[in-house]
DNA sequence: TTTTTGTTGCGCAATTCTTAG
DNA sequence: ACTAAGAATTGCGCAACAAAA
């Protein structure tokens, strides 16, 4: 059948999402306020060494399928089982729930249709990704602004300090003039 | 044949580097001394510099390809000729002279090689940007405690100011009355 | 020089948000 | 309120470079 895919291919699978990684948890998946990111002046932890290895990430690769090509599609079902052979003998046809869109939407990868859709997602995708830029970059200003201004603060407050050390400290020796002019008087 | 491929993925390949993206042009790769992210996004990485681009955002759509399979090699003929199908009339074989290595560049695409190196550098990527994302985070948290910091600064200081009006008045009051005890003595 | 690692834009597909009907 | 269609996000792998080794 020319349905496409069918695919079984696919070897490897792997991929599904694994956890570690990102885990977008929702976090900051899109702050209603854009306002900042990235910067990083991070005094010290620039991660000298090992960084993952601290963090804990250790980039191992997930599956490392070793399939050859990947013909069709490079495997997408979601994240799920992880899989093992042994699962078809479980399972007897991998029914389940894997298939959800293919009929919602039959896209032969031919389809205009298919190609519409591509090309919309990819100019979203296009979109979003600048507008990311363009959000890490205003936060990267933000961050570098405020240092400025926090300089600037405190270059206030010593003045400001200075200042009343100063007062103070006339203050005292007027007091003290003033009190030996009260007792010559 | 197993083989396969023809491994429809990427299937456009178009892209081929729109010019303008890279060219770091050295400005600010990345900073001796490390500090701020900076780097990242020098500015106009994205593509070109088409004029929707620079005006606002185009999000247009690149070539549009709808090109299906692919054969071995991509279409890799680096950034050159925009890429028409005339080219194969104007041009006998593809060997100007971009050939570089051809020992390298070979990889058959199911090739261990290819596979190893692909996975490496899989391994490398999600490192990099998982390197970002904590850089974003850092940064996002590095700004919102500026401002903090800002906010506490900025009331120090409405503190220091008060004070330093309320010396000042203080002493002009016992200046005044210093005055008058002068002229009464 | 060559090889390896790090970055980055891009397209794909799944998921999540929004929104029109 | 609900559902379906479309836009926005997100993680992933690929390829082209740049940067280290």
């Amino acid at each position: 059948m020319s349905m496409s895919d069918s695919s079984p291919s696919s070897i490897c699978m792997f991929s599904l999402h694994h956890p570690c990684s990102s885990s977008p948890d929702g976090t900051l998946p899109q702050d209603p306020m854009p306002q900042m990111d990235s910067g990083l002046y991070g005094q010290n932890m620039g991660f000298p060494k090992t960084p993952e290895q601290m963090m804990g990430l250790g980039y191992l690769a997930y599956p490392s399928c070793l399939n050859t090509s990947n013909s069709e599609r490079p495997a997408q079902q979601n994240h799920n089982a992880p899989q093992k052979d042994f699962s078809q003998f479980l399972l007897p046809p991998p029914v389940p729930a894997l298939r959800q869109s293919t009929q919602k939407r039959g896209l032969s990868k031919d389809s205009v249709e298919y190609r519409l859709r591509r090309e919309r997602n990819n100019i979203a995708v296009r979109k979003s990704r600048d507008k990311a830029r363009r959000r890490i970059q205003l936060t990267q200003q933000r961050a570098l602004q405020l240092q400025d201004e926090n300089h600037r603060l405190q270059m206030h407050i010593q003045r400001l300090s200075h200042e009343v050390d100063s007062l103070r400290h006339y203050l005292s020796q007027r007091h003290l003039q003033a009190k030996e002019q009260d007792d010559n008087c």
